[in-house]
DNA sequence: TCACTACTGAACATAGTGTTCTGAAACAAG
DNA sequence: CTTGTTTCAGAACACTATGTTCAGTAGTGA
């Protein structure tokens, strides 16, 4: 069975990935090389190679893994059922915590020179739970408009920057209280376009 | 008097300028090499390290082409004066036409592998001149706090996204109907935080 | 102990960056 | 039209990083 040699790949992977995270954090993705993530976890420049076709590869193994954390996270909260707010999970709360959580690491991976790609990918996350669970909720009519398609970009966007701009400034605001000003923000635009209520 | 000389010098800018907007266009900006710049030029290497220190210099410097130029356009119909909404000029509208009037070009550097970077500027760009403008017209207590500098970032944020969302699909809105899409969604929000009117 | 797989690390080819330098071309002024 | 100045040409160079190859070593399960 190969489970037993998986466990010394995925140790290896794991090493490629936590020496990424400290270079990123000391100097920034783009100043990071590949020979730095190899001195740093003590490995061979061909293991690399044979685990990852480039540094970027490893980033987005890095964003999946944080992704497949958040959804196991909420999975035990809700049962399976993630929606956008209200019953279930609210999904932007929840997202809150999550980085709350794990602040310097998010802090390091949105607001350094990855942050443009990290960003994008949170924004593909959200976006297709969204769209989901908007489905079930809002006419079929309202929703194929060009109208809601921009609605559902603009809180999306409103989400991602709110959230960079809570990690940049150090403040005091809890999790709750971000999300709070996140939805008095964004939410009154967004309903009246989308024609709720 | 070195004006006859800075015309030549100038031109040579302009055709390394033109070159990788074209090339851009073509590839993205991370595969562009200074080379291909040179090729397409017609210049020889030495020539653009004499004008700039590398690639992202002379994007930079497309950038704040494009910033003056706007900017003359704007002092040209208000008379020096721009104002974020209202009197004197409406600065999102203006901004939204100022982009019509060169699409395929904004197309090309917001939404290509450049776009980050000039999001960033044009972010910047605008939180200078919103700042600036709400101080004539917000009281200071209310600006000072931390909620209404989210609610200034959450505004020009929404406006870069819809701008970027505007450019990406290609539909029929014209510049006044996602200025009016905007403000309808942006606004609200920002109206109740800012505790304005 | 054997067989298998994963890791090592040096050597290599490749590609792009930025510098330096000699010479040619453009241009203004006398 | 020649003289002095500035700009451009482009080859040669050193440097840095990428990604590949391969013979050899070490760990692991049976």
């Amino acid at each position: 069975m190969p489970n037993t040699e998986d466990r010394r790949v995925q140790r290896t992977r794991q090493l490629l990935k936590d020496a990424l995270v400290a270079l990123i954090e000391q100097k920034g993705y783009e100043a990071v090389t590949v020979q730095d993530i190899l001195d740093r976890a003590n490995l061979g420049r061909s293991t690399f190679y044979t685990h990852y076709t480039d540094k970027d590869a490893l980033l987005f193994s890095t964003f999946e893994q944080l992704q497949g954390a958040f959804d196991a996270h909420t999975r035990q909260l809700t049962g399976g059922k993630i929606s956008w707010t209200g019953e279930g999970l609210d999904l932007s709360l929840a997202l809150f915590r999550y980085v709350e959580s794990n602040r310097p690491l998010f802090k390091t991976l949105l607001l350094g020179q990855s942050g443009d790609m990290l960003r994008k990918h949170v924004y593909d996350y959200l976006s297709t739970h969204m769209r989901k669970h908007l489905k079930l909720v809002v006419p079929q009519a309202q929703l194929k408009s060009q109208q809601s398609d921009a609605a559902i970009h603009f809180l999306i966007s409103a989400f991602v920057s709110l959230l960079t701009w809570w990690l940049d400034k150090d403040l005091a605001y809890t999790a709750t209280e971000i999300d709070g000003l996140f939805k008095k923000l964004a939410l009154p635009g967004f309903v009246a376009v989308m024609g709720l209520q």
